[in-house]
Formats: C-alpha cells, structure tokens, sequence
DNA sequence: TTCTAAAAATGAACGTTCGTCAACTTTGAA
DNA sequence: TTCAAAGTTGACGAACGTTCATTTTTAGAA
C-alpha cells in the first residue's frame, strides 16, 4: 500500500477526464438518447480523444451505466436528506419510491434512459438498494410493513417503478394516477390497499437541491 | 373492399414469406440474442433477399416485436384453454401470471428476449392483456380483487413479471422464489398478503401444448 | 536541469451493422 | 400474348463502436 503518496498529475488528470466523461456522456445522453449518443461526440465534449474514453470505459455500455448511477447517487442523497427526519418508517420507504417516480417522469435526463428499462432498473437496485432495503426492515420491524425479503419486493418495485415511468412518459397513463400507481407499489409490502392509498397521498415534501460533495 | 377475390400467388407468398420470416427471426433471436441476430441471416434462413425483410417488416425493432407478439399469442391461447374450466375468477388470474412467468424464465426463447424488457413488457401487456384485464374485472366484480383501473395494475404486473423473470434468468434471485413473487404480485390486486400467498400456492394444472390454428 | 522508461492519450483505420435503391423477375388482367 | 404494377434482390452507402500503432506526458533518477 503506497496511499500516503501525494497525489501527481496523472491521478488528478485523470480525476477530471473520468468526471467530465460522465458529465459529457450524461448531457448528450439525455439530448439525443442513449442509442443515438456517439461516441465521438461524448469525447469531444469532454475535450478528449476518441481513443481515450477506452481508458475509463470499458464499453458504451459501462460509460451509460456510470451516468445512471450518478443521477441516481445524487436523488438518493437528496432524498435521504429529507427522510432522516420522518417519524414512520413506512413513510420514509412511501416518499423514496414517490420521489423516484416523480424524477424519472420529470427530470429529461432520466427520460431518454428509461428505454434501457433492464439496465435502469438494475442502476436503481444497486445505488438506491442499501436505503430502500434498510427502510423496508425499519418497517416491517415496526409492524408496518410485512416483508420477509426486502431485497425481492425491492427488485420487484425497481421494475414497476420504472414500467410506470415509461408508461407515463410515453403518455399511455396519465401523470394524475402516480398516487394509484404508489399506493399499488405499497401494497407488495404487505400492506393492505387503504393503508397504502392513504400513505401515498400524504403531503410531499419538497426536495433540497443537490449539493457537490456529500 | 375486394375481399371475395380469390387469394392470388402474390397474396400466398406473401403470407409464407411472412410466417417464415417471423419463425426464422424467432430461431436465429432465441440462439444467439436479438441483438446478435443479423438481418442477413434471418433473411437467408427464410429463403429470402436481405432487403426483402424490409418489405414486411420496418425495421429490425418491429421484426423482434411481430416473434415476441406470436410466442405470446400462443401462450395466451393455452393459458385459456386451461383457466376456463376455473370456478374462482382470481384464481385465473393468479395462473395466468404464474404461467406467464414460467415460461418466461423456461423457455430459451423468451429468455433471450428478456434483455429488451420495455419492448417485451409493452407486447405482454398489449398480447395478453385483453384476457388479463377481462379477468381483473371478473374477480373485481365477485369482491375477490379491489381494482379500480385494471389497464393500470395490469400494467404495472407485466413490468413486475419481465423484472422478476430477468432475476431468475440471471440467478439474482432464486426460482424457487417464484411463489413469493406471485403472491406480491397479486397484491397489487388489493388481496391482503395472506390470501395472496395461498392462491399463489395452489396446485398448478399443467398446460395443454399450443395446436396450429386456434 | 536533463534524461529515460513507463503510463496515458491520440485519432485514423477497421470490421460490422442497418437500411436503401436501381435493376430484375413475377404476376394476372386485358 | 402483352405489359404495367407489384414484389424481390444483393450490392452498396453511411455510420457506428472499438482497436492499436504512434505520439505525448509524466515521475523520478542522475
């Protein structure tokens, strides 16, 4: 281990090829769409060579992946803000899922993202899992929830939630029904469907914006 | 309308043309994955031009979609041919979501199709939906589910089902977890987690295999 | 400061792909 | 038999992700 080191210029360059990589890829993802997103352009706007994303990168793929998980990072941080001052653990479990929902049908640069639905939803699991899994056991250790595999129902509300997005942005369901559409996703708790309809139509609290750095 | 017009040579190979293209596809996508599937060589496999595929189909996307809505036909026409014998109205819901997901994570040709999940998810829902839904409002009718807007849990189930599937298939999660999902599943319905659990439970009558032609 | 070997960046070139198109063949009514 | 319309064909263009030989930059030794 040689960590105590200072750090040269090759780890800081490559610090900031790295970030602005995904902050090129995030920015023509969300204009033109996974798919169409070049690879030549995403390494011109980040003032590089075309060669060069390989070095970061190993595929268009893992360069789409570590952009969702950036935005993903950033959402449940914002949101776990939020939460660490509720009262009810099933609350905190509500407003992530109604705060993820909101997102991906709002926020344009998680829209053109949503049609690589496996791949998505595998980003929310990993990045969003280690909260929405704790506070599924808060929960259902409270007796509010009735879960035996956090991890399962997680899965499970990782691809409704998405499908959901997609629906809604796509136009086939309207925005009006995301209560309904929470309150159903509450139910895979266990909880029965009033419980749920009235815990997804609590007021919402507002989001704090994101702040660089924890 | 010149419909009493008796079928020309054009109209019968066209027909052909189509169905062998649609089975072509449907091996060459389940062997080796839509996406290393080649146009060139479902074409050459359907005894057909490279360019004739794009007379039929509009693109690639459109072909995957006409494969995936045939598997899904037929499965559908087999699920009925059991369910209608059923006496509980959820219980043929209930049967037909544990079917599809089966098949979905036994079936080689639908596991090779999983990876394209909203595509997959829009044909299920669309496919199979028309059965799924007339039976959501059965049960809702006899007080067995509480579903106000059966399109919408339908919807939100197909998603669920692809997600679950792609668990199974990639060993995430184990098969034998199938029930569990299920009885999530059938939650969403508004059935409390007990009674979900046991319908998912219930013995599984086998289905008939699928007979040309209705 | 100067030198040097290793690490990183570069961008032209490569191999594939989808989808198009002008030429060709088949069809069936007159 | 004739011939315009409909259908088929495979070579082709354009565009993409990825590779790799070459050049540039770096860190540390002399």
């Amino acid at each position: 281990m040689s960590e105590p080191k200072p750090e040269g210029r090759v780890a800081r360059r490559q610090r900031r090829n790295r970030a602005a990589l995904i902050r090129s890829a995030r920015d023509v993802m969300a204009e033109k769409g996974v798919d169409a997103a070049t690879m030549l352009e995403i390494a011109e706007r980040a003032d590089v060579g075309a060669g060069t994303v390989y070095n970061y990168f190993g595929s268009k793929d893992e360069l789409a992946v570590a952009v969702l998980e950036t935005l993903m990072h950033e959402l449940a941080v914002r949101i776990e803000k939020v939460t660490d001052t509720f009262e009810d653990p099933a609350q905190v479990y509500a407003f992530g899922i109604r705060r993820v929902l909101d997102t991906a049908t709002t926020d344009p640069r998680w829209e053109q993202m949503l049609h690589r639905s496996e791949v998505i939803a595998d980003a929310i699991f990993r990045t969003m899992g280690p909260f929405a899994i704790r506070d599924l056991r808060l929960a259902s250790t409270a007796n509010r929830f009735r879960v035996s595999n956090p991890e399962l129902v997680w899965r499970m509300t990782t691809h409704t939630i998405i499908g959901a997005s997609l629906a809604i942005t796509k136009g086939e369901v309207p925005a009006a029904a995301k209560n309904q559409i929470v309150a159903r996703m509450l139910c895979m708790t266990g909880l029965d469907l009033d419980a749920a309809s009235e815990l997804a139509a609590r007021p919402l609290p507002d989001l704090p914006s994101y702040i660089e750095g924890e």
